[in-house]
DNA sequence: TTGAAAGCGCTAACAG
DNA sequence: CTGTTAGCGCTTTCAA
């Protein structure tokens, strides 16, 4: 019943019959102590059940607090966690903790979210921006000696170290291989909102790929999804175009997982598809699904070094790095356009 | 250059010539403000940027830290990270934030981890217990009014909260329509290490299908997988036995896609498979992937339901809630046993 | 409507 | 080797 008040450190004290002080220098290896002193202490402690309160300790000591703070869009998008999981495993020997939380690309809550992971100082602060979200409130915290980095997309007007994937170069060379095997009308379906700077890069990439080979834009070639079942339906509503595309490029995972589900589901195995990002299984399918892949290990390493050398007193120019995509071809890309099948006979 | 020390209330209150309680008053809307006082104290946290010190508030309140600690085996697997959406969803409106952990399975991890969480004074601990991990040292802060919640698998000798999924009888049921396609000879490959309780479910469930079918239970056909390329080449090791099976239960999510990646790579489409726990695309490969569905969302909302429950006082009985698994049919379970090929003609 | 003092649990700085 | 005092940044308590 009784709700106990948790031991403190004077009660640990009281208990062996020395000052706080000690126990705290048992506790913390600070100081000296003697054998018996110590073991007495560690003895109550046990008894007791006594756990320090890490925030009374870090409010004498001032320092920041031994957490990092992480804003994602979707703690569910497999390729968000492996990049919590790439930054966990980095920093993990400095002891550094997560706190985590979802913005589901929605300004507020992640301004929200920035607020309460300052209020709680954390040591290290990386965001995955939404669009639209301001971040001039972090200035005075980088001056302050806070390290911010920004993942996967640049944060809007303030420079600040940033760690992203090689977006548009990355699209365009997944448009520019399916251009190679005889595509001349493919499709693009990417994020929302299509001002996401992920979705404008990646456009702009399949773009450039088509100016390359002097295929003109048509803008209704172009479609958008927020999640699965949009991109579903994105699909087969490009199929069902009067010229419609023989080839498709899916501007990120998501959208990749639901227009291979769209294609499998109306068994159109003539459409070659292309996707940004990785998905699982995804050297599975038949045919396997090439893609642009990112390397969200990488990414998630790089910006946690980054942070750790500016927690480190790194205090250099701010720096934007690039993590290269890789087109990695399984043969969904080479699908051939239109009548070209079967030239070589089997 | 000057790491600038952060302002506090002590800064705020100097600027507008009041007493700190003044303007600790105005930010928590607590007690009465003028209304000049109070616009005076806003206009000068806006000037230096102030940012009320969470810890040294939480300090002095005494309650617990509206964070919730969450250890997980593993931040990138996507189980997890649906089960953590879902928490997070779940307390959002409670201005819960999330601290979370990758015990990779570890006992020593998993302890470092949730201890330092209770140092940080969470006000709720949600634990994936790894084999062989110790939680006696939870029953103190449960008995102190700590929601303690296990997820996935119950937590060993300690009577607590947990939400798992109906694991044997979920394996019961994928190998029962195995065997109801003419399966006589089953591998599974499950989880390591092998005392992990998952595993053992999942494998009790097997091995009463087989029994309730008259199979004899065959130690050859299980074999085991930590990662996806240990599920490869179990599969391949269980495809390449004198009398190897004719249909493969997958024990995980992980392994599920090994064992997917090496069927498709060996062109095996003769091979039956169900696998434990929905995997992304399985629904588009061919034969589409049949499994027995956890329900992260539904797991996670009833873990941080529960927890939120007993932080309102709940003082009821710990239960392990479970949660259903669904057989979702959707083809490669029914690839013909042995020589029943075409027997319909088509 | 406001302020002064005390104290949350811990540690820095100085004694002894 | 150990204890005392003060104080981190905030809020509670009591008084004005």
């Amino acid at each position: 019943m009784a709700a106990n008040r948790r031991p403190t450190l004077a009660d640990v004290a009281r208990e062996v019959g020395v000052s706080a002080k000690t126990v705290s220098r048992v506790l913390n290896a600070d100081g000296p102590a003697s054998a018996q002193t110590r073991e007495q202490v560690l003895a109550a402690v046990a008894k007791l059940g006594f756990q320090p309160n890490l925030m009374a300790r870090n409010i004498r000591v001032g320092g920041p607090d031994t957490t990092i703070g992480l804003v994602i869009p979707d703690l569910g998008n497999p390729f968000f966690g492996a990049v919590a999981r790439s930054i966990e495993d980095t920093v993990h020997d400095r002891s550094l903790t997560l706190l985590m939380g979802s913005s589901a690309d929605d300004p507020d809550r992640e301004r929200a979210l920035t607020d309460k992971f300052l209020a709680r100082r954390v040591s290290i602060l990386m965001v995955v921006p939404s669009v639209g979200a301001d971040h001039s409130h972090l200035k005075a915290h980088r001056t302050a000696g806070l390290p911010v980095v920004f993942i996967d997309r640049p944060g809007a007007a303030l420079a600040t170290d940033s760690v992203v994937s090689s977006h548009r170069t990355g699209a365009h060379e997944g448009v520019a291989h399916l251009i190679a095997h005889g595509h001349r009308r493919i499709g693009f379906i990417g994020d929302l909102p299509t001002k996401l700077y992920t979705r404008r890069e990646r456009l702009a990439g399949y773009r450039t790929a088509l100016q390359e080979a002097d295929i003109p834009y048509d803008r209704s070639l172009v479609a958008n999804a927020h999640d699965r079942q949009g991109a579903e339906a994105a699909t087969s509503q490009l199929l069902g175009l009067a010229d419609p595309p023989t080839a498709l490029f899916a501007g990120n995972n998501i959208v990749a997982l639901g227009m291979v589900t769209e294609l499998a589901r109306s068994r159109r195995k003539d459409v070659a598809v292309v996707a940004f990002d990785d998905v699982e299984l995804g050297e599975a399918l038949e045919p396997a699904l090439t893609v642009v892949a990112q390397d969200p290990q990488e990414i998630g390493r790089t910006a946690a070094t980054i942070a750790l050398a500016r927690l480190d007193g790194d205090r250099s120019r701010a720096r934007t790095i690039t993590v290269p995509t890789r087109l990695i071809v399984r043969g969904s890309g080479e699908r051939p356009a239109a009548k070209l099948i079967n030239v070589g006979g089997s």
